[in-house]
DNA sequence: CGATAGAATGTTATTGAGTCTCAATTGAGT
DNA sequence: ACTCAATTGAGACTCAATAACATTCTATCG
């Protein structure tokens, strides 16, 4: 990703925390840097780790507060696929609703596009008279197929 | 539920248990029991209380080791709607795939028949070349209007 | 029917993600 | 630069779930 387009987004979320009348500090950039330059899926541990790199005084803490300010303000969503722990990825190309196919020997998540099913997730959902807030199709798979084509890294290093 | 049907569920549950070489003791039958007089859908916890109605002796580390049978033989389904704990509920009358819809604030959980979207999320899952394993498509919303209508109880009680 | 092996259990300790508390620090408007 | 509320880091804490281990019990065999 070029920096320009990375330094817009971080622009959008200066904004986003000065019209919420938060601060801009250091570690939440930091934080935010850290989730933009990470190319795949990342827990709140990683991103612990990542911005530290970028500054080292970033407490896990911090980045447990960062986190639904990023998802709030639509920067980066949050990939719950059962585990005791949350994924969470930068939207940065993200365009309509996708479905999540987790691999469950490697954990590598797929997102694929699959707007049908926000229509579908709505439909039946107000069909019981409840408000849609959010909606997931996910796939729990098996990579066989991609272990013999050498695409799942994590169980080929098994 | 009629005591004769359960009484067929058990037996399922027991040959599970034979079939795979392990044991049918008091504290399996009355975890089982206690899944499947549960009108709806019940946590660990519950279960560990209802379970020990039946038989005092059970402990939390037995439920826990219990549930993933349970879970494998068909007969409860897991539903974890992105809390900290999950959910279960008996495998009673469900034929087709289900959707699951979840008031984010009573935390009811309703169930939907969406046959439709298990072939969907095959054929997504399958162009990747995973074998599917698992699949739920999950709405995430708020019964406003169920508050409103009087049919969502924890809401009413606030 | 009673002995036996090892499966299953309860207790207790532990894990690990995530939250909370609170004193110390810091950003940003004045 | 001054001020004060917002923010932070450190570490205690929560809570669901798991692990370790000594004890109990099931089901099979003699």
């Amino acid at each position: 990703m070029k920096i320009e387009i990375q330094d817009q987004y971080q622009e959008t979320f200066k904004e986003f925390l000065t019209r919420k009348g938060l601060r801009v500090t250091n570690q939440r950039l930091a934080i935010f840097n850290a989730a933009f330059t990470c190319d795949d899926h990342f827990t709140a541990e990683d991103l612990l780790d990542k911005a530290r790199n970028l500054d080292d005084s970033v407490s896990r803490a911090t980045v447990y507060r960062a986190l639904p300010l990023l998802t709030e303000s639509n920067l980066i969503r949050e990939v719950d696929v059962g585990k005791d722990y949350k994924y969470y990825a930068a939207n940065k190309d993200v365009k309509t609703f996708q479905a999540q196919v987790i691999c469950m020997d490697c954990e590598k998540i797929f997102e694929i596009d699959a707007p049908f099913m926000e229509w579908y997730g709505k439909t039946v959902a107000e069909k019981l008279l409840l408000s849609v807030e959010d909606q997931r199709l996910q796939v729990s798979a098996r990579c066989d197929q991609l272990k013999s084509k050498g695409t799942c890294d994590r169980v080929l290093q098994k």
